[in-house]
DNA sequence: ACGACCTTAACGGTGCGTTAAAGTTT
DNA sequence: CAAACTTTAACGCACCGTTAAGGTCG
């Protein structure tokens, strides 16, 4: 019987030697001997079957204790189901990047980050729906800011775009985060503003700014390819405007 | 002007307050203002743009010492080029890697590991180029033994299949690796075995196994839609084969 | 006896998550 | 005052690469 001593053992097998040391450490490939007194580790032909079979299933994606795991039990359909499924995410989540890129890359630089994020729902307060120009939105955001005391206000505030500009006349619904605890205005629309995911932009708070956020996101869903949940709503954080829309899952 | 405490502008910008204090400690994202008593960080609302920024970065694959060099320079086209590539490595590794899977899934659970290697070239001596039957490879083999002596071979010994089994007769060519320091019997054929990149499988030193080990690499290669650039080669490494398809780059 | 090998031990790197103990703000 | 926040510090994670200091093999 040959054996090989780790160094030959691991060229041929095309690992490092640390490696081995590794897997032999957590239990994955113990060497066929190794020597009590010298703890030189010496290894069997016959092994390079099972630590090709470690690099394979490494190489499709698996972790090693994975690795491990399906060692013990043996070749468990579930487990690679679910490499399969985070190979499948890896995958389109690569395709997307790519496409993502390739359009920055593509169209000059003048793109912004667009993020998705996962908003919570928001208890609200509002005029009620309204069907009015630009200007009047501004107005009818003076008048809810009237209209709601501080003590009431969260900080969460913004507008509902019913329909936006390109549709004809723009439909602008402004409101304000009110905390649960109070009672509001009688006259005050108050309601849930439903949580959603959404792809976000900042805009610094000037029409051209908010102009390019509107832009960028609605590139950036073309590439994705995906379509818009309800209404856009414009988020005001101090003086930076937070541009959304929501997104179907 | 309002500021946030790390809490909320983590809850808007959608990263955990650890992240931003990492980012801060690497001076990826410093809070626009620390108090130097309390040490408590404050954002502006316009550093959302800022994170939005370096998450989608992120996101498209760049670990975060990228994007800090690319906050220095601005945003370099090599950079952005170099990305790509690595998106378009990783889309095609997942593809192959899932058409793996799927075909392991497929096939009844009777497939064998099947691994890259690459091959460093290696001196060997045969008994010259032959066309002979399976049978008479072996006896070939033995008579090669007989004419190297020991002290002049290396470790590396098995056998180019110059024409396989399936295309009629078989033609192997038996070979030993030759230390380059050493004279070796005259009528021997000396000559290098290119280095080469090989799917192998290994395979207990029986015949049927090998042929198992043949039906593997086969799949795997149709499934990887690459072919053959040589001869090839069966590795003996003691009593466990090694068969070795040399793949084009 | 020499060089090429082997051993263990310890640190490093990525990008944070996760306590823990203590101070701050509302 | 208590609750909800913040701070630093330190360890942990996966998978080894990379020294360093010392024994072993051919």
């Amino acid at each position: 019987m040959t054996v090989y001593r780790i160094g030959e053992f691991a060229r041929i097998g095309s690992v490092s030697a640390k490696t081995l040391r590794y897997y032999d450490e957590i239990g994955l490939l113990k060497p066929s001997r190794t020597d009590p007194q010298t703890r030189y580790r010496y290894y069997a032909a016959e092994q390079l079957g099972d630590l090709a079979q470690i690099t394979t299933l490494k190489d499709l994606g698996l972790s090693l204790d994975e690795v491990l795991r399906l060692k013990r039990c043996g070749l468990h359909r579930g487990t690679l189901q679910r490499v399969r499924e985070r190979l499948v995410r890896a995958l389109a989540r690569a395709q997307t990047s790519l496409d993502q890129l390739d359009a920055v890359l593509a169209g000059k630089s003048g793109t912004m980050p667009v993020v998705v994020k996962q908003r919570r729902a928001v208890r609200v307060a509002s005029l009620g729906d309204m069907t009015v120009g630009y200007d009047e939105v501004v107005l009818a955001e003076r008048e809810l800011l009237g209209r709601v005391p501080e003590r009431v206000r969260g900080r969460t505030r913004g507008v509902l775009w019913h329909r936006c500009a390109d549709a004809g006349v723009p439909s602008g619904e402004p409101f304000i985060e009110v905390r649960t605890s109070e009672r509001v205005d009688r006259a005050l629309d108050v309601k849930e503003l439903p949580a959603v995911t959404a792809a976000c932009a900042y805009a610094s708070d000037d029409y051209e700014a908010a102009e390019r956020a509107y832009i960028a996101i609605r590139a950036w869903m073309s590439v994705r390819r995906c379509s818009l949940a309800g209404p856009k709503r414009e988020l005001y954080h101090d003086r930076t405007l937070e541009v959304q829309f929501p997104l179907l899952v």
